[in-house]
DNA sequence: GGCGTTATGTTAGCTAGCGCACAGAACGGC
DNA sequence: GCCGTTCTGTGCGCTAGCTAACATAACGCC
């Protein structure tokens, strides 16, 4: 179960708001931890000295009044890897907003084989369904990147939305770019290459992490991309030997972002910019 | 532009109301063309005599009066392949809900590499960004299989949307499968065999088609299942040597459902499963 | 400091599908 | 009946990624 982060962690509702409303860019993460508004997560424990806080944008695209209530009916957790948030036609129990953490939602077709078909992170959110109407996942849901996020009950959720068209709005767009970023990663696994793919996911993930470091064995990766280990291997000695990043036993640290995106396809950028134009 | 059946095609609203709530099953296409109410069809030309009127079951799905309601507000017309109805980005003027007619969905990614993600038929429909909020298409929509559809203009449509909940409803839940069917098609296009996924897909073009028989040649089959010409070739000729199918000049006919269900994978039962546990 | 566990690196043979080129075969217009 | 066009079948070398097995190397517990 995820660790809930208790009312003591953040001093006060006003601390809330402005977890929810700052937002500072990837650029920013490596040199500013720990000073400023961080002070946020003074209290919260296991590796928050490496983080930010950032805002949900999904909720941070919502009128204030709004985006305060939401955050008042949800309430904040620490997620950590490798839980597993919902399995395949399980019903429901809650939805999550991720803030510093990722999740993955995987697509299993034999036993053998499973693939990553979406990475959620600050930018969106998990347990869509609900939107529309059925209280079942069709995928196994996993967490994929430690850290927090702010859950709520699939009651509380159906609620708000039925109450708030504009939250209904913004979460209809998501879905969109979702639907955008299934087709577009269903094409880009079938024709790139993996060094490419590979190159995509880091980049996809230090967006959503919000960090230049973070943990993943080439193992998981391989499970997420849906090749073999010695794939990966091979294919992360090339970006290493490229000075690109840079890999220890399951620690990864983005070296060169520039690098990254001339190795990886376009995908990368077209998912990025159809959610900007739909929902940033 | 697709072809407009004038109202005289049809003797009146009443043939409309068969039109709509009839729903003949796959296995009695082949003997049963052109007698009963096969008549509502009689002054459709271009290979109408080899199919039998079909409900969209979408519309079906609804209660008679909103369904008739929706019928009146769009137009029957005829597709054919290869014809393109959206390119990516362009905006939504239609949707159609195909009766006769297969539309696919494509992704793009280079010029030389397409998939299709999604192939629509009397089962779903084609335009479902309006339902999200977004007036233009992420993917190309081109005509798959030529045959009838109805046709309605984006702002009729709305207008139907904002003012039916229970259309809504069984929208939303048609989303939700459609979002199922991509995450499937994602992880399958990775991992199956071609012969297994061309398999698969002629399963699910005879479901949305109603008819053991139609038209596509290798070169059209390759486009959509993202490979070479020559590995459709192959694959088919597996099959054709199997009696599964016959193949000539783009003329194919399904002769062993079975033996097809046998070689796809177990994606096409997957998600048949998942549209009739939800939709229908 | 030793040792089991976990993560990474490397090898070697194998296969599905690619790229390219070309040959035959059926159709359709004149 | 001829001929261009469209569709299908085949061959051959090539590559990315698979299967399987093994070798190091770092960590962390005792």
């Amino acid at each position: 179960m995820p660790r809930l982060i208790k009312p003591s962690d953040t001093h006060n509702s006003c601390a809330a708001v402005t977890f929810l409303h700052h937002n500072l860019q990837p650029e920013k993460v490596a040199g500013g931890a720990g000073i400023g508004p961080a002070r946020t997560f003074s209290k919260v424990p296991l590796r928050a000295i490496k983080r930010v806080p950032v805002a949900n944008r999904l909720l941070a695209a919502l009128p204030r009044k709004e985006g305060q209530r939401l955050l008042a009916s949800g309430e904040q957790v620490e997620l950590a890897v490798p839980e597993i948030l919902n399995e395949p036609a399980e019903p429901i129990r809650h939805v999550y907003f991720p803030t510093s953490s990722t999740i993955s939602l995987v697509s299993m077709v034999d036993d053998r084989s499973s693939l990553e078909v979406e990475l959620v992170g600050n930018e969106g959110m998990v347990g869509v369904s609900l939107i529309l109407g059925v209280n079942f996942s069709p995928l196994r849901v996993v967490v994929q990147g430690s850290g927090t996020a702010l859950r709520m009950s699939a009651a509380v959720f159906c609620r708000e939305l039925a109450s708030s068209p504009v939250l209904r709005r913004v979460l209809n767009r998501y879905l969109y770019v979702l639907l955008v970023q299934l087709a577009q990663t269903a094409a880009c696994t079938r024709f790139h290459l993996l060094d490419a793919r590979l190159a995509r996911w880091l980049l996809m993930t230090q967006d959503r992490a919000h960090s230049n470091e973070f943990h993943l064995t080439h193992e998981a990766l391989a499970r997420t991309l849906g090749v073999r280990r010695v794939g990966v291997t091979k294919a992360a000695g090339l970006l290493q030997r490229h000075k690109l990043v840079s890999y220890s036993r399951g620690d990864i640290t983005i070296l060169d972002r520039a690098g990254l995106e001339a190795v990886s396809c376009g995908c990368y950028q077209a998912v990025k910019d159809s959610y900007e134009r739909v929902v940033g």
